[in-house]
DNA sequence: CAGAATCCGATGCGATACTG
DNA sequence: CAGTATCGCATCGGATTCTG
């Protein structure tokens, strides 16, 4: 959601229920995060561990996922001061909040393809 | 269409989740979709009434959203054959099985606002 | 009224190479 | 191990113009 330079600010009810859905989207939404916050349900992973579970994604995407994740605070970053270096990712209290959320969304999904393929 | 041999038994359910999730977000992700289910929802509406609900959309993205929408199942296009010409969306069961959906990606939108502006 | 067509900038995402 | 930096194509989305 950019731009927002708009001088209307007229129905705001209707908009209203928009709005949290744009929000929502726009916190969740994307090819990957989906993925990275349904992992991160099972517990506390490592950066590798995500990046081996995310089957295709680059190391590009996933940092940049993890850290607008972080930022909007759904998940946590754990860095450990060893040699190895080692971080640890971890859903807030927020991004567990989505739980349900997520379930759902993917429920709706696996039934429609399971419709798509019957019909 | 899909195959799911699965060459990897271990992430099975977390893939599996990840691809419904996929799917759903293919359908509803964007910036104009959930907008538009979410105004159908209340009832058949026609173009025009559509493009004053939706602020700030582009006949363009309307029209593009409109048609992919139709193409998944989600939406029904009704054409009236008069003059002036009269075109109406209205979803299908398929759609209406999205309400709880679209409800709870607002809701927590709308909570998660509400929470930040409070912090 | 309900669109189709075209142009164009912004953003998403992948691939590759490099680093503390 | 856990990143960063850079490139480049693909897609998203906006503005404008034209039409039955």
């Amino acid at each position: 959601m950019r731009k927002q330079s708009s001088t209307n600010t007229r129905n705001k009810t209707a908009i209203d229920a928009h709005c949290g859905m744009a929000h929502t989207l726009s916190l969740i939404g994307g090819r990957w995060k989906p993925g990275i916050l349904m992992r991160l349900l099972g517990g506390r992973l490592r950066y590798n561990e995500l990046r081996k579970a995310l089957v295709g994604i680059s190391e590009r995407m996933l940092v940049l996922q993890l850290r607008e994740l972080e930022k909007d605070g759904l998940i946590t970053r754990i860095v450990y001061a060893e040699v190895p270096p080692r971080v640890e990712y971890e859903l807030t209290k927020d991004g567990h909040s989505m739980q349900k959320l997520l379930e759902s969304l993917s429920d709706w999904g696996v039934k429609r393809l399971n419709r798509a393929s019957n019909a």
